[in-house]
DNA sequence: AATGAATGAGTGTTCATTCAT
DNA sequence: GATGAATGAACACTCATTCAT
């Protein structure tokens, strides 16, 4: 009933900003997602765009942000219900690929224009850069987990977290630029197969007589939607 | 006489065009890729350009096919060495990642922003998809040759080869955006990686008893550059 | 109680921004002396400003007459202390351009930007008009006084003084955006014996046999437009 | 009858451009002089504009180096007749201050406007200041001549040439600001006048009786901040 | 074929001014 | 009196495209 106070409705202000950019860059790059389109989606006046933000690359840095912190919440979320490894990864994976392209294709289109403005924006990649490393953190910590469970040397861990990454990042792209020739839900069931076979495959942790054997059941990977 | 005829005068310049538009894009992305800097860096001038081309989408269109064409060349000259299916899978890795992100980190950066363009420009798309159901028709092609040779059930190539796909479009994102944060070389890596682990699990073509025996050496993988 | 009656407050509220204006025009000229650099200096709310001045220009023609005040009031404090014509024009010189362009700066570099806006502004014109003529009748009557005491011609004096005020105004141009490249201190000096060496030459009232003939004849310089 | 090189074409709009600029900058100043207004006066498109200027900024330095080669040319022209040290003197004042300021007020008003520009510009106050070192050095070899010729020392004539420059200037300020209020042709009288009687009052060179004392004492000017 | 000057629509951004609270 | 969000008209600048030569 009562106004909000200035400071929150400024606050407000910006991520309706910021949440308004989302959809025009989805559909039309940074480029071309001006001001006054974000204005227009947003249900605002050009002008006041630039009363809360100095800069449309402001606007794109802190949409940046709030695509990664979205990303990182809904991991969290997911990940509550379990503490066995195999399982948080399949959450983080679910989490990333099997509800993400689908649920928010928007938010994907979004980020792969922003993987694109990182190519040429220094500010935009330090960001993306912070953003993958993220990734790459926590998938290599889950991955050791899951290697450490099975007792495998988890050597390999950075490099097939960076393999999934790539995989991910590329599901993205393929799901916003490509989705008319791509199979049905192929990526969250290839990166946990992978990640499955991988983890299967590395040799035992400071064991002389490897046995290779994948116990980790690949069928089981289904229901994906990207 | 030593002049040659203008139809292959304009089909040279409409070349050196293109040609020119891929560093610029790969540094400045298609929207800031300007016809003044195209031209300058073909040595030509502005009004040139649309002496040759109707207009800058049309460039664009024309760079597409060429890099779809330059990756398709390289891969055959790769592959005439051999008529094994394994090899000749692991020659179209390296085609595509081995050497080109070290090779031609422009063209990469350029086909990133083409994805990126895929995503907003129904023409770009069209070419784009068509690009990726190539790659997913030459991948599908070249893994269920390596089942079959190991009397393996095919059903799970296209998935695969999605797979695969995927990881590769994403290495070629962040070796463009995010090269400082990822491991050295993981990337054909891990595409073969993949690969091998997921024809050894496949179950056997036909047959009642599987015995998902990973006869396919994962760590014959070896020194690629992306 | 303790507060102040409104009226004063207003007055209070005028002056304050009044003189926040004054270091951000010194500053930034007057087209970018933004309403809301000045609300910052003077510790306002940009709002504030225009419910105690109806325009940024009313804001601007006050800052005018302070500067003007603040000249005058400083002549007449430092000329309490003499009656002598001599020394009461020094007083004035000093206080104009000895302490002035030293001690306050940023007023000769507003006063250097009023200046400019007198240029294209009528309302601006008339106000520096006036200061002008302000400063050449003072000047005039000190000088008159000058040559009275010494039984000279006062004819001279309107031109003299016209002489003295533009090499003043030129010394707070100067001061403000050339200070680097002028001698030290030399603007009063040569003010004063501009003054004195007049006043000297002059020749002397009512009388038939001039004196003190200089050897370059001044009486030669004839026809300037300026 | 045939068309101007393009080159040649070029350089000629440019030069219209930074012409009519001074006009709009002289009635206008410099944040006022749009680059719309600048087109309108130069008989342009708002778009050609920027296709031979960088910035408006380019425009303003172009037109700060034009008005300097300007006076510079007019001295050269008036004092090539002469080689006596004063009529080059008179010469010098004459194209400054004579005909200056009626023959060209807009000239003038203008460079009263890239005076107020360079207070805040650091790129136009470094062009001011050689501007204005220039004027320096011309004006103190100039009265160097004169002392010499009458042989006086010439140790003053920095500081004399200073107070000439500033009150060169003052003279253009006020003619552009204030000239209802000023003495017609009050400004090229007291520059010469100045010069002439400080040269006149100047001690002689090496000599041990100065003669030509005046009564009021230059000497006790002294501590002048300015 | 080729030039490069020219156009004009559109961009991000600034800012004096207004006004609901 | 006071706030600060909001407006809208300007601004400098960019650029694909056109066109006279």
């Amino acid at each position: 009933m009562a106004r909000t106070a200035s400071v929150a409705n400024t606050e407000h202000r910006r991520a309706a900003i910021v949440a308004a950019m989302l959809p025009v860059m989805a559909h039309h790059g940074y480029e071309r997602a001006t001001i006054q389109a974000i204005a227009r989606e947003a249900g605002l006046t050009p002008g006041l765009i630039h009363y809360h933000f100095k800069s449309k690359q402001e606007i794109l840095v802190e949409l940046v942000k709030a695509i990664m912190e979205f990303a990182r919440a809904r991991f969290e979320r997911a990940a509550t219900n379990t503490t066995r490894p195999v399982e948080r990864l399949r959450a983080y994976v679910d989490a990333r690929l099997g509800l993400g392209a689908g649920a928010a294709p928007d938010m994907v289109a979004a980020w792969v224009m922003v993987g694109a403005e990182a190519v040429r924006q220094p500010e935009v990649r330090a960001l993306y850069e912070q953003a993958i490393a993220a990734e790459l953190a926590v998938l290599t910590q889950l991955l050791s987990q899951c290697l450490a469970e099975r007792k495998r040397a988890i050597d390999a861990a950075p490099a097939l977290a960076a393999g999934m990454v790539a995989l991910m990042e590329g599901a993205f792209q393929l799901s916003s630029a490509a989705a008319g020739v791509m199979p049905a839900g192929y990526a969250a069931d290839a990166a946990m197969s992978f990640a499955s076979l991988s983890v299967a495959a590395a040799p035992r942790a400071n064991v002389f007589k490897p046995s290779a054997r994948p116990a980790m059941a690949v069928e089981s990977t289904k229901a994906s939607s990207l």
